[in-house]
This record gives structure tokens, sequence and C-alpha cells, in this order.
RNA sequence: GCCCCCAUCGUCUAGAGGCCUAGGAUUCGUGGUUCUCAGCCACGCGACAGGGGUUCGAAUCCCCUUGGGGGUACCA
């Protein structure tokens, strides 16, 4: 399949991938692959300044992890500054635009003049007025300094914007900006469109803070008779108190995210369901699904406040879903890092380790949690947590005897499966004349050292006898030592 | 100040004049299942910003107001 769809990703290196970069790029990647076009990469490095090589870096990584894979090379947009010279020198050509000789001393003085009266200040034009053409030359001859303009023309800038529909700006309130600083470099506005006219470009996917860009724009595409791409506009993404997504809202890279223990494809799914919606009621997608039901024409006008309890939930829907190989490749390093286990212990014991990962997935949101989930199984010597204990060892004399009984119980078993296991419990509760729970609460501390856990024959399974029985002999001292402090505390 | 965009439950959204006493998801609450939690299953709380029009009929079309966001650079 193949068509004449040519989208970009523009972001500028000085700073992280943001979300809302992440989305705008994954609309476009999105856009692409569902019509076999090309989705590009361009860094927009103009400015030198402010842009770093590890900043490029990491939002490479950031696409990269996210899956949105870029086709034709990298595209560094200082590269093309010999054509975007050649532009502008163009634009001057055929008078679209013209040499402004004012300092920046004299815009700022009109500028804040203006603004004291509480009015609105665009360039005047006396340049345009007072400096003819030959004369204009004739001082850039001369080396005075001067910055060029675009003239822009009467009436209005219309555009058809595939999420706005019709878009109409009033010629006049747009001013004659500068596409070429005092120094000969060209600006953004400029760059931009000669780098997307050059790249040929079929559709400029961006936030709605570019808006007010496009008809700026769009006078370059036409003063230089270069055909003008569709533009669609797609809504910003807003923190929880509806302002504009900052790091005061939390995490805003997907770095972050990565880090937390978000799966990379629920977060394109959540990124997905950001300001774009497939008019059905379900909300999990895999990126084949998201694919083949993407269309500019479901993309939302309003903007999208980024929840990030909903991330969560669909990245625990997600890693339920996800297959215990898929995880273990995720799973595994952050385990690793913990120091818990090494990676030859668990290449060894493999089939053990794929369903011990089945078995917490259900119930993981992050893989915090499942690391968290994971310690009792690697672990030496289990910790109880304090709530844990405060609950159901209260009466730490009776939980040992009732875990001494079912430790001879265990010891006997056969074969250490759930049919004999569960059995084996419910059997000896019955005996003591206790509810099972009564058995299987303390014995999940013993074994875990938390009040939450898989069920409990689940978690025997994966522990295996050898351990279940030292954990059980480690917890007995320990009750002991608190069955002491019982006795002696006053009142009980 | 000026220009532009936007406006349905807290949040993400369905809804393109009658199918809407507004649907789904999430969050929260309650109940059920069960050895805990998660899950799952029920149920519940919860919105068309306000005001004018147009129309037999408006969440849907128009206008105004209000609110929110963006832009207003020799940044990108």
């Amino acid at each position: 399949m193949s068509s004449d769809i040519r989208v970009r990703f523009a972001p500028s290196p000085t700073g992280f991938l943001h979300v809302g970069g992440a989305r705008t790029a994954l609309f476009n990647w999105l856009l692409a692959r569902r019509h076999g076009g090309a989705f590009l990469l361009r860094i927009e490095d103009t400015d030198r300044a402010r842009s770093t090589a590890e900043m490029t870096e990491a939002i490479l990584d950031g696409l990269t992890w996210l899956g949105l894979d870029w086709d034709e090379g990298l595209v560094h947009q200082a590269d093309g500054l010999e054509r975007h010279e050649a532009d502008v020198a163009r634009l001057l050509e055929v008078g679209a635009a013209y040499r402004c000789f004012c300092g920046a001393d004299r815009i700022e003085a009109e500028r804040a003049a203006a603004a004291e009266r509480k009015e609105a200040w665009r360039y005047d034009r006396l340049c345009l007025r007072e400096v003819p053409r030959d004369e204009s030359e004739r001082r850039a001859r001369e080396g005075v300094p001067f910055v060029v303009r675009v003239r822009i023309p009467d009436g209005e800038t219309t555009w058809e914007d595939a999420v706005h529909g019709p878009m109409r700006f009033a010629n006049e309130d747009i001013e004659d900006f500068i596409v070429l600083r005092t120094d000969g470099t060209p600006i953004y506005n400029l760059a931009v469109v000669s780098d997307d006219a050059h790249m040929r470009i079929s559709h400029v996917i961006r936030g709605d803070d570019h808006l007010s860009n496009t008809p700026k724009q769009i006078q370059i595409y036409r003063a230089l008779g270069w055909p003008e791409p569709v533009f669609a506009h797609v809504p910003m993404i807003l923190g929880s108190d509806g302002k504009r997504l900052s790091k005061r809202h939390g995490a805003t890279s997907v770095g972050e995210y990565r880090e937390r223990g978000i799966l990379s494809w629920a977060m394109v799914n959540f990124l997905a369901l950001l300001g774009w919606s497939p008019g059905q009621d379900e909300e999990i997608f895999d990126v084949p699904e998201l694919i083949s039901r993407f269309d500019l024409a479901d993309v939302q006008k309003r903007s999208a406040v980024f929840d990030t309890r909903k991330l969560e939930w669909l990245n625990g829907q997600h890693i339920s879903r996800a297959s215990a190989e898929a995880l273990d490749a995720i799973v595994t390093p952050r385990l690793v890092a913990t120091g818990l286990v090494d990676e030859a212990t668990l290449a060894d014991r493999k089939e053990w380790y794929l369903r011990l990962l089945d078995l917490l997935k259900v119930r993981a949101r992050t893989f915090d949690d499942f690391v968290r989930q994971a310690r009792p199984y690697f672990e030496k010597d289990v910790e109880y947590e304090e709530d844990a204990t405060r609950k159901h060892w209260r009466r730490p004399e009776e939980v040992a005897a009732h875990l001494v009984a079912l430790r001879d119980r265990f010891a006997r078993v056969e074969d250490w499966r759930q049919e004999e296991l569960e059995p084996a419990l419910r059997g000896l509760a019955h005996e003591l004349g206790i509810g099972a729970g009564k058995l299987i609460h303390p014995l999940r501390i013993a074994l875990t050292g938390m009040a939450v856990s898989p069920g409990i024959f689940e978690v025997l399974g994966a522990m295996g006898r050898e351990r279940t029985l030292e954990r059980i002999d480690a917890a007995l001292p320990e009750l002991d030592r608190r069955a002491a402090l019982v006795a002696e505390a006053p009142g009980g």
C-alpha cells in the first residue's frame, strides 16, 4: 500500500519528550501507518543556544520506546540553513518581503509605549513606506543591519483545518513578521515552511498552540507559490486543574512514565484516547487496532486533561492481558535491579518464573506493584508488614499453634499441588473447629509478610514445599517474641 | 489590551434536530463472588455553563454573555 500522505513530527530538542509532543507524534504516526504514508522526524534545532544533542537523544529514545518509528532518516532543521536563506531571498525578490532597518530598540520602545496605552502594537511598516527598494538594496550592500519581514497582503487568510473546519484570520491582525534576523539567520516560521515544503509534507498535524502561526505560514506558501499542506490542529493536553500541563502537575515526560512502570503500549493506548475517540464504547486497543481505526475526523476540538488514574487503570488492563513472556522482558530487569535475584537464577527456573508472572499480573497496575508483590518469592527473609500483623497475628500464641499444626500437614503432603494442599489446610481447619480463614490469613503473612497476595494455594504452589516450611519455621520464633510482648503488655 | 480556539458527569468521551427522562469508560460509594487484595458481576452518585433566538421539536443550528485555553518575540 502506498499513498501520498507524508507527515512529520518536529520537536525542538530543548527538553525531554513531553506527553503532549508524544501524543502529536502518535497522531502523525497513526495517520501515516494507516495510509501507508511516510512519518518523518525533523529536529528543530535552529535555536542552537537552547538545543542539545542529549535532548535530541532523549526524544529519539522516547519515540523508540513508544514504538513510533520514523522513515527516511532524521532531518535536522539546522542543515537547511542555506535553503532557508535562499527562500528568504526569493521572498524579497518577488516583493513578498522587505528589509526592515528599524532597530530592536525602536520596536521595543513602540511596543512598550503601546502597552502603556493598553493597545496592541504591530509593526507600523515604517521601512516599507519610507525605504524604497533600491535604497533598501543599497543599504544592505553597505552593511546596514536589517531584518526581513514578510509583507502581509490585505484581505484575509483562510484554510480548511482538518479538525477545526473552516478557519479565517483577518490579515490586518497579522503582523509583518520577521523571517530573517539581523544576524542573517532564519526564524522558525520561515524554516518550518521551507522544510515542510522541501520534505513534501502533505499534512501538518500539530498542537493547537500553533493555530495562530498557521496564517503566517500560509502567507509564505502563497508568496512562494508552493502547494499548501492540509493543516490539522489537535487539542492541547492540560493538567488536572485545567491549566497547560507542566511540571507541577507531576510527570510530563514519557521517560518518567516509562520509569514508573507504564507499559509502552498502554501509554500509546492512553495517549491515543486523549483527544481522539473511535466513536465506539471500546477503550482497550492494541497498536494495530489503533492504526486501522485512526481518523483525523474523529479528533476532538477541545483540549483534554491528562488523568493519571485512568492511565494506571489502562496500564493494569494491559498488564493483565500481556503474556508472561512479554512481561518477562520488562519486569525482569527491574527485579534484578532490586538485587533480590539474578538473571541466571531466573533463567534456570524459567517455567516457574513465567507462571509466577502470570499469577502476579492480574493485580498489578504498575511494575512497581509487580516488584513489590514478587519480593516474597525471592527474598531470603520476609519482613512482616505492620498493618498485616496487627490484623491477623493479633494472638501470636494461637497463630503459632495453628502454624505448627499446618506445618505438620504440609510436611506430609505427598504431591505439592493445589489439589492436595487445599484439602490439607481445610481439613485441619475443620478438625480445629475454625474457619479456613483463621489459618489462611496468618499463613499468608508468614509466607509473604503481607496481607495481600494471590490466592493462598497459588502462593503455596509458587513458593514450593521447602520454602514454605522454611518460612513457617522462621515465623514461629517471631510469633514467640510477639507473644512475650503481649504477655508483658498491661491490659492487653 | 488585541487576535484565535474551545465549552456534555470530577476525568476521558458517545451524541452530527426528534432514537436522550443524555449512553459508555474511569474515579468514588454500596452489595455480591472469594482466603486477602486485585479482578469480575450487579447497583448507585454524577453532566448538556447561562441567556436569547430559529424550529412543531434543540445537547445538537445562530447570536450574546460567562468561563477555560492558546497566541501576541530578531523562541520553537
